[in-house]
DNA sequence: CGCCCTATTGATCTGAGTCAAATTATGTGG
DNA sequence: CCACATAATTTGACTCAGATCAATAGGGCG
C-alpha cells in the first residue's frame, strides 16, 4: 500500500516502483540497467493526452495518477477502454482501425518503453519473458472483464460499482476512510460510463435520496452507507 | 441435410496448420517436436463448450470451425467477448472473477496447450516468445475493438457489421460471392451482439425491406448491396 | 455584479426489450 | 408421403430506461 505522493517523480523514482512491483527479486544489476536505459518518463497534465509515436507500439507503466485508454475511431469519436491506475502496466498499440492514446484523469507521470527495442532486449534476457507475457495478459483480464461489465448493465449498477471502485482506488480518501475526491467532471464520468452527463446527473441525485451517498461540494462524494450502495452495484460489486 | 463436416482433422495436421502459421521458418526441429508433444487436439461438436481444467491456463488454436469465447458471471450469465476463426489463438485464463469458455459455433477443432507447460518450454526456447507475445496482443486488439464496437452501436449497426465481417471470413460463400450460409440461429446471433432475437429479428427485416439484403432461407443471407450495407453499418465499416 | 462553465431538474422522444401470438421450418413416426 | 409435434422465426402491441432537448440554478472569478 505504498503510495506515490509527489507530483515531481523523477525518471528513477518511477523506475524504481516500476522494478520493485514488476521485476523479479532476483534480476541481475545489469538487466535492470539496461531496461532503466529504454525508459523514457512522460509527465501527462491533467486531461491531455499522451504524444508518442502513433506508428510504434510502446509499453507504459503508469507511475503516478489515474489514466484512461481512449480508442478514437475514423470519426474521431473516442471510447474508453480501460483505466489505468498506479502501478499498472499496459500496451499502447500503433495506430490501427483505431488510434489509442492513454489520457491523464489528473497530472499522471508514465514511463514509456519503446515495445521493439524491448523485444530486443528479451531476446537477450528472457528473464523479461514472464514479466511482460503477466502484464499483457493482465491487460487483456482487465479488458476482457471491462467489455462483460460494458454489456448490459444499467445506469445505476454503472454509477454505483464507479464509486465502489473509486473507492479502492483513491487513497485521497479523507480521514473517515468514505469521502472520497472525484478530480473528474461529470462529463468525463458520464464518458466512462458510456452514459449521459444528464443520466449521471440524475443517478447521483437518486443515490443521495436513497441516503446512499453524499455530496457536499461539487467534487467530493461520501459514501453513507457502502453496503447498500454495492447492493445497487449488483453483481458486479468490487471484490473489495 | 446436415452440411458435411469435413471431419477427423488429426492432432498432426492441426500442429502443421499452426506451426505454419505461427511459428518462424527457421524453427529448430527439435523445438517443434517438444511442443508437438505439448499440444492436444480437443473436438467440439457443434453449440458445445470446451471442457478443460477450469484451474489451469490454457493456449488454443483454433485450427479449425468458427468459436467464441464467452465469459460466465457468477450469476451464470453468459456474455460474448470475442470470435475466434481458424488460424486464431487464444488465451482461455483460468476460473477468477468470471469463468471463460470456448464455444464452437459450428464443430471447431482446438489444439490445447497448457500454459504453464508451454512457460516451461519458453524459458528453454526463448524463441517462442515472440509467438506467444504476437499471440496475445492479437488477442488484446481483437478484445479491445470488440469493447469499442459494444460501446455505443445501433441494432442496425450491429447488425449490418456483422453481415459484412461474417463475409470477410467465411469462405462458405457461394459462387455469387455474396451468398452466405449463416450456421448460427438467431439467438446465437443475437447473444453475439447483445441483442435479442426479436431485435435481430426486426432488423434483418428491415435490411431486406430496404433492399441490401436477400433470405432465400433460414440460414442464408445474400448481401444485395454491400456498399451500402456498409452505410448502415456505420464508422465500423471492416476495412477490407 | 455580470459572465461563463458546470450541474441539476424537467419534459419529451425513442430504440430496444418484453410479452404474446401467428407463421414457418424441421423433424418423427406411422 | 402425410399428419402431427416441436422448435425457430417473424410480427405486433406495449413498456421503459436512458437519450435528447430545454430551462434553471450554482459557483468561481474577472
Amino acid at each position: 500500500m505504498k503510495r506515490f505522493e509527489r507530483t515531481a517523480v523523477t525518471l528513477n523514482d518511477a523506475f524504481d516502483c516500476f522494478a520493485g512491483q514488476h521485476l523479479p527479486a532476483g534480476a541481475p544489476a545489469t538487466l535492470v540497467q539496461q531496461l532503466r536505459a529504454l525508459a523514457s518518463m512522460h509527465t501527462v497534465p491533467r486531461r491531455q493526452m499522451t504524444t508518442l509515436d502513433v506508428t510504434r507500439d510502446h509499453l507504459v507503466f503508469v507511475a503516478h495518477g489515474p489514466t484512461k485508454l481512449v480508442a478514437f475511431d475514423p470519426a474521431g469519436e473516442g471510447q474508453i477502454v480501460a483505466f489505468q491506475f498506479c502501478g499498472d502496466c499496459l500496451t499502447l498499440p500503433r495506430e490501427g482501425l483505431y488510434t489509442y492514446r492513454l489520457v491523464a484523469i489528473r497530472a499522471a507521470s508514465l514511463l514509456v518503453f519503446e515495445a521493439e527495442a524491448l523485444r530486443a532486449l528479451e531476446r537477450r534476457a528472457p528473464m523479461l519473458n514472464e514479466v511482460l507475457a503477466r502484464c499483457s495478459l493482465a491487460a487483456l483480464q482487465r479488458t476482457r472483464a471491462n467489455l462483460v461489465a460494458m454489456g448490459r448493465r444499467s445506469a445505476t449498477e454503472r454509477v454505483a460499482s464507479f464509486l465502489l471502485s473509486m473507492r479502492e482506488i483513491e487513497q485521497v480518501a479523507q480521514a473517515d476512510g468514505r469521502t472520497l475526491t472525484l478530480e473528474m467532471t461529470r462529463k468525463e464520468i458520464a464518458d466512462c460510463l458510456g452514459l449521459t452527463v444528464e443520466t449521471v446527473s440524475r443517478q447521483f441525485s437518486k443515490l443521495r435520496d436513497l441516503g446512499l451517498i453524499a455530496t457536499p461540494s461539487r467534487t467530493q462524494v461520501r459514501l453513507s452507507d457502502p453496503v447498500r450502495l454495492a447492493a445497487q452495484a449488483g453483481a458486479f460489486a468490487p471484490a473489495a
